[in-house]
DNA sequence: AGCCTAAAGGAAAACGTTTACCCTATGCAA
DNA sequence: TTGCATAGGGTAAACGTTTTCCTTTAGGCT
């Protein structure tokens, strides 16, 4: 039994004797304006029955709801709930609610999620840096998002340019670059890469940045030196355990993970084999996610604004200016213990 | 200018040469068939020009939005994010959108945010876990979420009971409990607790478990031995630095958290005044989330099924019966190197 | 007094769906 | 052949809003 004991306003205008009309330009206001003393009846009425504005009405009729769609791999990841926290903060300030759909880092879920959204006439779309190297299927979400915006929507991208679309990046490659030689002035000589799939942008310009930054210094990574896995904190075990199988051939005495989550299982790999990260190998991760500083040895790490992230996106979608912006979000260093001076 | 371009089922209709109500029934089925050769030329017509249904149109008419409401503390809470992480789960196996607020832990918001939660009109609300001590505002929260479930809502509050509603409880007081037999056993005799806020039912139960717990073994906790601060990394810190003040007079050899989190802020606080954890004092948390294992040393906790809250809540939500349940989720005793035996 | 304008209320048309109801053709039993 | 059920199409009413007009009233000028 839907339509059940919702407070319409129809039954709103009725008890204060008013029409549907004038309601309805009494509560939510309009560029019409009603008297006082009626606004105040109408106000009051709709306060003891307990009524609501029906969203989903008021949306059919002004064709856009109060919604930001935000789409990320895995909200449970903290790389990905802190910048779903700055969204939020966004949303609530521009007065709108948040819908949010994960997409498991699969890219024909993310297609059928972003189709989902359409649906649902959101205000804007914001994705989160899953993107995949190109294939037919992020063909056909760029598709999905062209036409999305082409009727009035708004989409940004976060972390995940080149792209047609509004932008905020965050500059992997810079920040890895300098992370590179930050830990070449520590003393670091050979070095390894815990790093997640190179499908993703994120990973291959961390990884671009961190070699050419040491290339500046005229060093190079040895064969062998890069180990690939998923872009989690298992994974970061995964490609530990990897790169501890060739240590002796590698000399391992720096490794870089490419986000804090992989270095985290990184740090744990390195302790079931008996070797003391910060100790034994340096180890630097990137993000700087919350918990960076409570481990032990403190994880040396790149600083990324993830929260101002997702908070800017906000901004930048529902900004005026219709020529596609991108934003580029600064990183920075930040030296722990994980990493001492050798 | 809002209803721009998006393609309405009319068109399709007029595109496919049937009339609307035909259109309607193939697209989205109904109890009424469609022959099938003109369900296809409609789906394909649809597919063609890009047909998306509208998804506030039909909950106009069909009284409740295909989406379950979930409110949370804060999403860059991982405590939260692993339980959103199930929520969402749930609600794609259901075909439901998720739509999300934080209520940063402020009553008036929480009040505000389920009041536009209610104007969605969504299948089911979700509150978790941010459930204070009762005064005149979470009154009106309950008045709230009593005439959205009397509209055909349904209310689902995970680790917040008692209350009139569904509940999805996490045996918090079992398993604090057992934590204090587990530590007792592991040679503790002078325990402290870095304690949230005892306005959440959380912790008192969390706190009255150990407490107990601690009774059944002949043990009690010396005058000061609870130090109370926000339920958050940081005040843990605070919390466990209250504690090191009296270091002495309690003669302190095991701390128990009530979270992980607050634990990593202890830990934290503790390095910082010299105190090794683990090794000067035993340390243990509550909820076991995902890095706790990879702190060093690891992090003892009770095991606390997040995820599976957060998936189950749904299913609960969405199950029939109509008699109010309430779901026992176990916990259990993790014991790492941050409590070795004494 | 007569006229015009502005202010503010109401009636009704939209918005994009679903669904109750109506209509026609077809098949089948008697 | 008649009667009748049924399958499957269409028309139009609903859902709860906003907004476009239309109408009335009041007030200010000349």
């Amino acid at each position: 039994m839907p339509h059940s004991t919702h407070v319409t306003l129809a039954q709103v205008a009725a008890a204060a004797g008013v029409s549907i009309a004038t309601a309805s330009r009494a509560i939510n206001g309009s560029t019409r304006k009603v008297s006082e003393d009626i606004r105040q009846r109408v106000a009051q009425t709709a306060e003891e029955l307990g009524y609501l504005p029906n969203l989903s009405a008021q949306t059919v009729v002004k064709g856009a709801a109060p919604v930001v769609a935000v789409l990320v791999s895995d909200i449970a990841d903290p790389y990905f709930s802190s910048i779903s926290a700055g969204v939020m903060a966004g949303a609530r300030e521009a007065g709108l609610m948040v819908t949010m759909a994960t997409s498991e880092r699969r890219s024909e879920d993310e297609l059928e999620m972003i189709r989902t959204f359409r649906a649902q006439r959101p205000r804007a779309i914001i994705v989160v840096g899953s993107r995949q190297e190109p294939d037919e299927r992020t063909a056909e979400i760029e598709n999905q998002l062209q036409t999305y915006r082409d009727s009035g929507g708004h989409v940004v991208l976060i972390s995940q340019g080149p792209s047609p679309f509004d932008l905020v990046e965050i500059q992997n490659y810079d920040g890895a670059k300098q992370l590179a030689h930050a830990l070449v002035d520590r003393g670091g000589r050979s070095f390894g890469i815990a790093a997640g799939r190179r499908s993703l942008r994120t990973n291959v310009d961390r990884i671009a940045g961190f070699t050419d930054g040491l290339a500046e210094r005229g060093l190079s990574l040895a064969d062998g030196a890069i180990a690939e896995a998923p872009f989690t904190r298992d994974g970061g075990f995964t490609a530990m355990t990897e790169l501890l199988g060739r240590r002796e051939e590698l000399q391992l005495d720096t490794v870089f993970a490419t986000s804090d989550l992989m270095a985290f299982g990184a740090a744990t790999a390195m302790r079931s084999a008996g070797v003391i990260p910060g100790q034994d190998i340096s180890l630097a991760g990137f993000d700087n996610i919350a918990l960076a500083e409570d481990v032990t040895p403190a994880l040396t790490t790149v600083d990324v604004p993830l929260e101002e992230a997702g908070y800017r996106a906000v901004k930048l979608a529902l900004a005026e200016d219709p020529a596609p912006e991108s934003l580029q979000l600064g990183t920075s260093v930040i030296l722990r213990g994980s990493t001492p001076q050798r």
